[in-house]
DNA sequence: GACCATGATTTATC
DNA sequence: GATAAATCATGGTC
């Protein structure tokens, strides 16, 4: 788990300052358990015991708990620090009793964003300092404002997630979440005003009213329709044979820079929808003679209709 | 808002 | 695996 890892990295050394007890933290990483042992380094009526806890979370939150009553006076925890790592190259975040790096509070929020414990998540992001604007060093961490993204959501602080999702730059892996998250809640937005659930026809009116922002946004943009040539191709080999094999299909999808997948795609829609239009024209003029033939294999080939050639396919 | 065209996907059948 | 049928998703027009 990548949040057990920068923490057991980080080698912890805490220290646990009092007026009769200074007592000196080591940790250690037991399965998924991190297991954290007290060490007096004063002798005297205290003990060494042991504390382990599930999930870092877990070990945030107790020794905010635990750690005070531990000491007789004012408790400090100070992170040690090896002389190559210079407490200016990584400011500390003060929690209440704790101090984090930016690094490992967004392991943190990685980690609770994973396991899908929001409210977890929610209220420790709820113990972060309180800065919003992007510019220090937690909150400009991606993990820390999609976990913040993350829990705006799933408190229905709609608001709350459309300005982060616009006022900060996501990296390419999050967006297909944060775009997900980002139409769900305008969906459910609209769906309370309406009050009724919406049709594909009202999510779309949705996605155009509210488009995604560029921020969660690559801006690459799904083709509607393919090229013309690329249709004049299929149509052509369509009239010859609406039934290739997959050599043919190989064929035509180098000639038209397609798929062999979307080629298929497009002789299965064409055939359905040949098929469709032939059904409604025997319906219309049930004295016409039927336009479709067979194939030398024995299945229905369906003539190209009237109707159909005018189809810009 | 209704409707259409079109590419993609899902499900059932052979 | 290929196909048919139904359906979804999307872009567009009126």
């Amino acid at each position: 788990m990548t949040t057990l890892h920068h923490l057991q990295s980080d080698q912890y050394g805490l220290r646990l300052k009092g007026p009769s007890l200074t007592a000196r933290w080591s940790k250690r990483v037991r399965c998924q358990h991190i297991c954290v042992t007290l060490l007096p380094i004063v002798p005297g009526p205290n003990s060494d015991f042991q504390m382990v806890f599930r999930t870092p979370i877990d070990f945030v939150t107790a020794s905010r708990l635990l750690l005070p009553h531990l000491a007789d006076g004012p408790t400090v925890l100070v992170r040690s620090r090896s002389p190559e790592d210079p407490p200016s190259t990584c400011p500390p975040m003060a929690l209440p009793g704790l101090y984090f790096s930016a690094a490992q509070i967004a392991s943190v929020c990685e980690t609770l964003e994973e396991t899908g414990d929001i409210e977890r998540l929610a209220r420790f992001l709820w113990s972060l300092p309180l800065t919003t604007d992007g510019r220090d060093s937690i909150s400009g961490h991606e993990s820390v404002q999609r976990a913040r993204a993350v829990v705006a959501f799933h408190t229905g602080s709609f608001r709350e997630l459309y300005h982060i999702l616009e006022t900060h730059r996501f990296t390419r892996a999050s967006h297909a979440k944060l775009q997900a998250m980002w139409l769900e809640a305008h969906y459910r937005e609209a769906e309370k005003l309406r009050g009724r659930p919406l049709g594909p026809v009202d999510k779309y009116r949705v996605r155009k009213k509210f488009p995604l922002p560029k921020t969660i946004w690559d801006g690459e943009q799904k083709t509607h329709c393919f090229k013309e040539r690329t249709r004049g191709l299929l149509r052509e080999w369509y009239l010859q044979d609406p039934y290739p094999n997959p050599g043919k299909k190989r064929e035509l999808a180098h000639a038209t820079g397609l798929t062999p997948t979307q080629v298929g795609n497009w002789f299965k829609n064409r055939r359905q929808r040949d098929r469709a239009a032939a059904a409604k024209n025997r319906l219309q003029h049930p004295m016409c003679p039927d336009t479709s033939t067979q194939r030398t294999d024995g299945q229905t080939l369906l003539s190209v209709t009237d109707s159909d050639s005018d189809l810009d396919v």
